[in-house]
Parts: C-alpha cells; sequence; structure tokens
DNA sequence: CAAAAAAAATCAATCGTTTGATTGACTTTT
DNA sequence: AAAAGTCAATCAAACGATTGATTTTTTTTG
C-alpha cells in the first residue's frame, strides 16, 4: 500500500514545520520532499496556510487520541459524587506522569510536540484551531481535577492560573531542551532523567496543592 | 538633538522584530519606518541578521542595566559568609517580585521584552548573544541565591533546574498575556492583577523551598 | 583661515533569488 | 466520457543585498 499525495504531504509538512516553524519553511521544499508537484497544495489544502492548518488539526486530533482513556477516566472520576480531594490528587499526579512523557519522551513523535510548542508560543493566525480541539478541552479539565484536589477549596482563577503554570511548566523542558540538557551536562532525557522531571514537576503540585488543600 | 540613522535603525528595528520576529519582519519596512535608504542596514550592521543581534545586545545591556543594583546586592549577600538563608530567602522574594513587574509590566518597553521572550522560546542564529550577555549571568546568580535560601542542602542539578523553571513560569505571564487575559476576564495587567501575578509566583517558590530547606 | 583632500553617509536603481500560487496541458482513475 | 490527479512551465511579488554615483561631514594642508 503506497501511501497517496495528500498524505505523504501532510507528513513532510509536519516534519517541516516541526524544524524551521511555518513562517522559515517554503512549500517548495515541503512538496520536493512528499515526492509531489507544488501545486498539489493548492490542489489539496487550498495554500500553504490550509496545509498548515491541516497539520495542526491531525496533531490535536493524535494527541486527543493518544490521551482518550485518560481523558473520560478523568471526567468519570469528577462526575462521582463521592469522589475524594485524595483520589482526585492521586489522578492528577498520574495524570502529569503520562503528560511529561508526552511532552518530553517518545510516545508522540517529537515532530507533533515541536509544531505544538511552536504555535503555541509564537501563535499565528492558524493558532484558534489547535485551541479549539486540543488546549480548550485539556486546560479546563485539568483546571477541575485541580480543584477537586483541594476539596473545593480553590477559586477558577487560581485554578485556571495555576493549569497555565503547570503546562508552562511542562513544556519548557521540550521548548528549552537543549538548554537544559547543557546547563545540567546530561546527553538526553533518558530514563533515569525522566524520572527526574516527571519527579520535579510532580513535587512541585504537591507543595502547591499544600497551600491550598482544606485542612 | 535629531538622531542619527544608525539609532533611528536600531529602534525601529526592535519595534518591527517585536511584532513578528525575525523571520517574518522585512528589511525594507525597517528602512522604510526609520526613514533610512536599505543600504543603510548593511552599512552600518553589516545585514539583516547583524542588525538583529545589535538589537538583541541593545535589549540585553538594557535589562542587565536596570537590574544592575539588584545584581550587586545580591552579589554581595552571597559573598558574606554570615548570610543566613532566612536573608536569601527574604531577598529572592524580592527579586522575583522585580522580575515579575520588568517582564509582565512597564518598567521595560514591551518591545524588548517581546523581543527577548521570542529568541527565547524559538532560538536561532543569534541566541548565543542573549546567552552570554543576559540569561547565563542572571541564571547563574538566581540559582546560587536558591541554594543559599534552602541552607545549602540542594543540590546545584535541581536548583539550576528551579531556575529554568521559575523563569519559564514567569515567562508565560507574559508570552501568553492574550490567552491568559481571556482565560480570566481580564482586561490587562494592572495593579491588581500584578500583585495576583506576583503571589502566585512568590507562593510556589515559597511552597518548593519548603520542600527542600533544612529543617 | 580657507581650499583641498579624505572619509563618512545617503541615495535611487537594480541585481539575483526565493517565495506562494496559477495556468493549461496531460495522464490516470472511475 | 467524466472526474480526479499530476505535471512542467511560469507568473507576480517580495526578499536581502549590492552597485556606483552623489552629498555631507571631517580632516588635512598650504
Amino acid at each position: 500500500m503506497v501511501k497517496g499525495s495528500q498524505q505523504r504531504l501532510l507528513e513532510k509538512a509536519k516534519h517541516a514545520f516541526a524544524l524551521n516553524g511555518y513562517q522559515a519553511t517554503a512549500t517548495r521544499d515541503i512538496a520536493a520532499a512528499a515526492k509531489v508537484n507544488i501545486s498539489a497544495i493548492t490542489y489539496y489544502f487550498g495554500g500553504k496556510l490550509g496545509l498548515y492548518r491541516a497539520v495542526l488539526q491531525d496533531i490535536a486530533q493524535r494527541v486527543i487520541r493518544e490521551l482518550d482513556d485518560e481523558i473520560t477516566s478523568v471526567q468519570t472520576l469528577l462526575a462521582d459524587e463521592s469522589t475524594t480531594p485524595e483520589q482526585a490528587e492521586k489522578l492528577l499526579y498520574e495524570r502529569i506522569a503520562v503528560l511529561c512523557s508526552l511532552v518530553c519522551s517518545q510516545r508522540l513523535p517529537s515532530e507533533d510536540v515541536a509544531v505544538f510548542l511552536h504555535e503555541y508560543f509564537v501563535p499565528g493566525e492558524a493558532f484558534d484551531t489547535l485551541y479549539q480541539e486540543l488546549i480548550s478541552p485539556v486546560y479546563t479539565l485539568t483546571a477541575a481535577l485541580i480543584v477537586k484536589a483541594t476539596g473545593d477549596s480553590l477559586d477558577h482563577e487560581s485554578a485556571t492560573l495555576y493549569t497555565i503554570q503547570l503546562f508552562a511548566e511542562m513544556f519548557v523542558f521540550r521548548s528549552r531542551k537543549q538548554f537544559i540538557l547543557q546547563q545540567l551536562n546530561w546527553t538526553d532525557y533518558g530514563e533515569k532523567e525522566m524520572t527526574k522531571i516527571t519527579e520535579v514537576v510532580i513535587n512541585h503540585t504537591r507543595a502547591f496543592l499544600n497551600l491550598y488543600k482544606k485542612k
């Protein structure tokens, strides 16, 4: 089974956008890498921006699919009124561990994460695609889980703020990866390093929750 | 006193780079805004990249100058062997408050921060300029202050890691400002909001230090 | 001090590339 | 035969950079 031109374009486009971002990527290079005529981009996606949007949408769907089980388990836990703050807290930590490995490790193609972070930190015309399909639902759910973990003693504003902080904290391990490796004399994020990273993030969250937990 | 062409180029270039980043900014537009012939960019800076480097250097020097008093006060405190962890902790919080206002508020031209963050999160060929002149010295000093605040019970690796986290936490308030305003129904970072932001960051740091402080 | 020479600065015009997009003919699939 | 897909060729615009002439400023010299 040979992949169609449209599929090859999408893959190679993702690869190219991951390396240099939207602006610095030439449609010619994408087409050449996909062994497809340049006009195919207009034909299938309407243009460069359409291709980029398609890449973002593909990434959002992959991530959502990857997190699917977890999302439902969080939803059912939150829906159950008998859930204790301790249960929520435990699930939050499991969730953080998964997200850390998702962002920093190899569970997702690194290209997906690279494109996502690029658009997240330098949002452009296509940011809304990411926001609606991925960011908004994940953030909302995480904030609700955090509120539950504090025994509903945390107001919505603070929970939202901390959610954004929490994700920024995880994202920085990927977006500034080279910088961190250099500063710590690490060569790569292996098993040992991932344990350390996850531990750091969970510890911070634990410390944060302790500030607000109902006594 | 009319500003020279070189100075005007530098200012308008900073403005343009702040809006759209390095790649998406055209030298033509910069020259037009500065009311200068395009060839002046090659004449004074050797080209577009040279102009960008000059902008980064200018920003680094401004920030260093702005932080000058504070840097020396931290240095003297660290040099004094009789300094207690409590004193270091107190200075760290003061430092965080200043950095928050520097990053989020109007103490520095917002353009300076915008260009800095753009290069920080999407590092390019000119990142080393920022790193050597600004990032490295500030991070090193902050990490040392954090170690001192824990009564020297924190290892270097963890301190470096937390320093990067700490700055990421502050930076996200600026880099994702629109996002945060929207999520929290704020209209801008006024006095009230800045108090909240500073409080959040200091609280997280306090919670972190409590994990590691010598008992 | 003023003329001449040297240096610095500015300018319009243009070069060679690269960009995203389009055309219209051709081929393959349905 | 209609539709879908592919292709080489090309367009118009934008890009960074350069040229060579001209003007302005500074320095040197008689």
